[in-house]
DNA sequence: GTCAATTCACATGAAAGAGACCACGGTCTAGTG
DNA sequence: CTAGACCGTGGTCTCTTTCATGTGAATTGACGA
């Protein structure tokens, strides 16, 4: 009886049509063939990129410009044109890409270099050799031969966050000490007041060449959004006003092209998934909720156990209290936790700090204020949709192994 | 009543430690000819 | 004799702790009206 009850959701699974023709073209490492609304910026980036193809080095290129605004699509897709014409014509061109925020493979300076060499033929220990040592493996693997290199350093801003600027101040300054070979870097970062903290000398080399990616308004949006949809979906598919409404939400949302993107393509899993014939508004307020509480519980989930113990701290002490609980109120209720679950509970000086970053991380809304008399601390209160407090409380039980 | 000094309860910074990783080179051990 | 196991050294990286300093308004207490 079920084995049967099985067999024909399966068969049902087959026959039912799905909304997607190729689903891949809303993932975020889709390259489409053309990138609406950035020609400009594809010209521009062209044309300070060009010299390499003659042999001369190009001026360094620094690109600012908000999360999903095409940064890394239009220099990936202008250095991929760069590469392949250099490769019809056999020159000296060799474009390195790297993504800084990628943890464990170029978060570092030391990384970063490491990365770099291993690039150029020239394998590093992950570890274990001192700085400097690197630096001169990556010299000598650079410089063997006569070559341009282009090194698109991707969220750069991440990278010199931790790092410091050093890294960079050391980046520049190699051609000087290159004899064959000559490097360019091409910077990208989300942060627009990002160069503001660099060493001015820093600061005047890395961006010899400057571009400002501006948000993406609704229109474009729309553009872009049919342009992938009519790939990924099935001809319609898709209900009529369903790409505006989710191109306004994004252009709401900083003009987030990835983020529309995103939320389109979990709409149409959605409805996929319930079987509807198309794919409707309603699915994208599901998607909408969808996607916010994964990222949630995602970002929870991959806590560490002190930081879920103080996340757990916090949700307890907010149900006792409602309004405002404090730093210090967080702290007790934390040491129990911590007896409760055999850990040795860490200073308050670090709790505090995890309280900042799970406000950074939006989890959690925590204000400085000053009870004059009576200190000052954070007031605290979460930042969660209270259907979804339950769930959280749940999960984070579970990571702790509490009862 | 007014005003400056005081005070609280942390926030925020800087520096240093601890411990996990890892590569490398030297030493020891067991297996092989 | 040699390959592989094992250890100590020297380095990075991340998370913490320790020590110091900063902070903003309620409270306090002196002062003057």
């Amino acid at each position: 009886m079920e084995e049967k009850g099985l067999v024909n959701f399966f068969e049902q699974f087959l026959n039912k049509r799905s909304l997607f023709t190729n689903k891949a073209a809303l993932q975020s490492s889709y390259a489409p063939g053309n990138i609406p609304h950035r020609d400009i910026q594809i010209s521009q980036v062209a044309n300070v990129l060009a010299p390499a193809l003659k042999g001369e080095k190009p001026s360094n290129l620094f690109i600012y410009g908000k999360t999903g605004t095409g940064k890394t699509l239009v220099v990936k897709y202008t250095t991929d044109q760069i590469a392949s014409i250099s490769q019809q014509r056999t020159l000296p061109v060799k474009i390195v890409y790297i993504n800084c925020k990628l943890k464990k493979v170029a978060d570092t300076e030391y990384r970063l270099v490491a990365q770099l060499s291993k690039e150029f033929g020239k394998d590093v220990p992950p570890t274990g050799l001192p700085t400097d040592e690197v630096y001169r493996i990556f010299f000598s693997a650079l410089d063997r031969q006569k070559q341009i290199v282009i090194l698109v350093l991707d969220e750069i801003d991440e990278l010199i966050g931790k790092a410091g600027d050093e890294l960079l101040y050391n980046l520049t300054r190699i051609n000087q000490e290159l004899k064959l070979a000559q490097i360019s870097i091409v910077g990208i970062s989300n942060d627009l007041s990002f160069t503001d903290n660099l060493d001015p000398r820093v600061k005047s080399s890395l961006s010899e060449e400057e571009l400002v990616f501006a948000p993406y308004d609704a229109l474009q949006l729309q553009d872009i959004l049919r342009a992938r949809s009519s790939v990924a979906f099935r001809q319609d598919g898709v209900e009529f006003g369903v790409i505006e409404k989710c191109a306004a939400r994004a252009a709401n949302d900083n003009g987030d092209a990835r983020r529309a993107l995103e939320l389109l393509r979990v709409a149409g899993e959605l409805a996929d998934r319930t079987g509807a014939e198309k794919l409707g508004l309603q699915h994208l307020d599901q998607a909408d909720e969808t996607i916010e509480k994964d990222r949630m519980l995602e970002l929870i989930r991959t806590q560490p156990k002190q930081h879920q113990a103080t996340l757990y701290a916090i949700v307890k002490a907010c149900k006792q209290k409602k309004e405002g609980v404090f730093t210090g109120e967080i702290y007790d209720v934390y040491q129990t936790v911590c007896e409760q679950t055999k850990q040795r509970p860490l200073t308050q000086r670090r709790v505090s700090d995890i309280i900042a970053e799970f406000d950074m991380l939006g989890l959690i809304t925590a204000k400085v204020i000053s009870k004059g008399r009576y200190g000052r601390t954070r007031e605290i209160s979460l930042a969660i949709p209270s259907q979804n407090e339950q769930r959280m409380q749940s999960l984070l039980e579970e990571g702790l192994s509490l009862a």
